[in-house]
Order: C-alpha cells, then structure tokens, then sequence
DNA sequence: CGGCATCCCATGCGATACTG
DNA sequence: CAGTATCGCATGGGATGCCG
C-alpha cells in the first residue's frame, strides 16, 4: 500500500520544473530573464532606488515606452516594487524587492561575461568572416 | 610628463567597456545573452555534444529555422564549434568551444534562478492581478 | 538528416501627441 | 516628471518546399 495518493505523488511530480519543456511555466520566466530591457533595468535597481527618469539615463537607448513596460513586468512578476510620491511633479521610485535582489548576482554575471568577453567575441567574428570569404 | 602617451591612454581607456552604454559593444553581446534561445542552447550543450535533431528535440518548441539561426551566430561569435561528417545521411555535430564553457555557469544559473523562483513569481502575479481587480 | 530560400503574418518597438 | 494612447514600420519567427 502506498504511502501517498496518486493525487500526491502527481504534485510532487509538478514540482520538477524544466525550462526545456516549452509548456512549462518556468519557460516563460526564462524568456523575460532573456530580455535585454529586463536584464539592464535589474542591473541598473542594483544600484539602488531609482526614478524613471534616472533610469532612463543610465540605461542608453531606452525608450520610454519599453522602460515603462519593462518595470511594470518586473513590478507584476515580485522583483521591483513602485512607489508613487504624489508631489507636483509627480516622483516615482523603483526597487527591487526581495526576490528581486536573489536576481542581482545572477543578471550582474551576464553582463560581466559581455563586458570580460567581449573581445575574445570580435576576434572570432573577424575569423569567422575571413573565413566564409575564403570559400567564395 | 607623463609616462603614458595621450594615445595610450586612449586605447586603455576604451578598454572601459559597459553594457549600459548603448554604442558600446558589450551591449550587442549582452542583447546576444539576451535571447532565449540562445540561453537555451547553451544550456543543452553543457551536457556535451549534440546534433542537430537532438538539440531539437531536446529544447521543446524551437523551429529548425530558429535553432539553425541560432547555432550560426553561436559558431561565429566562438562559442560553438560545428563538425560535418559528410556520411549519407549527413551527420552535424555542435559542441561549445573553450570561450562557450565559460559562459555554461552563467546561462545556467539564470535557467536554475527561473526553475527556483517560478512559484514565488506566480504568487507575485496572482497578487498582483487582484489588487487591480480592487482598483476598478 | 541538416540546411537554405521564400512567403507571410503577428508583434515589438520607436515616434509622436496628449493627460494628470 | 511619469504615464497612456495611437499609428506605422521593421523584424522575428513559423510554415512550406526544395537541395546537399
């Protein structure tokens, strides 16, 4: 006789996550982690609170738009809190919360890796380059 | 006077590279990282080489089309290696080079931060979806 | 089996203009 | 200053069909 139900065992069973697995829910928390936007915003909060337009500097090339979409996605999913001061202007600060300082160390290596890389990276395309022009 | 040439102070300056700056470099590889299939792949190669069919089946919902796009910019940013064994069928074998091997520990901390994290995300949702319920 | 070319649609995202 | 709404183009990416 078995110690848990069918029921139980199939819940535990939900708990193997699997990035892999397109239908899993996980796939899609991979898929925002794999959005530039997201990994420069986290990296840019790791600095500390920060207001939009304060933001929007450090990270070049940011629309307004994708900065506004970008937090209110982080805002949703736990990782950044917002935090209104109705002033006249207006202020809004972001932060990370919790959850979302867990993130930090893992968005700070993928940059670095870019930054520490980045030449190894130019070297092999100028190879990769030569190379296919060798073939025609 | 000084020891360093303006020159040479200038090319130890653009040694400065930073992702946040949206002309620089970094950033293009770090918009690289920022892709789930990219992340996806080189997670599925840290178990050791793979052919195509098996990368394919391996990451769930990647087109042909996507992976063999994907493996191309791999291979030539140095990342991946790709080996022809010109038998009938044809047999393609990928494999990470040395510079990929270095990137393994950070793709897999993000896809092992998403397989941790995902239920905490999923609360945040729900908490987040009903409080803009009470809103309207 | 692995890959390229073509077609084609869905969406991502920037630019602009307006509100609180 | 922060945010929303609208428009319109660019491109991401799937489906299909043909070659080595």
């Amino acid at each position: 006789m078995p110690t848990r139900s069918a029921a139980q065992r199939q819940a535990e069973a939900k708990v193997v996550y699997d990035a892999f697995v397109a239908t899993c829910p996980t796939r899609q928390v991979f898929a925002t982690l794999s959005d530039k936007w997201v990994g420069l915003t986290v990296n840019a909060l790791s600095g500390g609170p920060m207001r939009h337009g304060e933001l929007r500097k450090k990270i070049a090339g940011a629309s307004q738009k994708m900065l506004t979409q970008t937090l209110r996605l982080l805002e949703r999913d736990g990782l950044v809190t917002r935090t209104v001061t109705p002033t006249v202007p207006l202020r809004v600060d972001y932060e990370l919360t919790q959850l979302g300082w867990t993130l930090v160390p893992v968005m700070a290596a993928v940059k670095k890796w870019s930054e520490t890389h980045i030449q190894e990276i130019m070297a092999a395309r100028d190879d990769y380059e030569a190379s296919e022009l060798r073939k025609h």
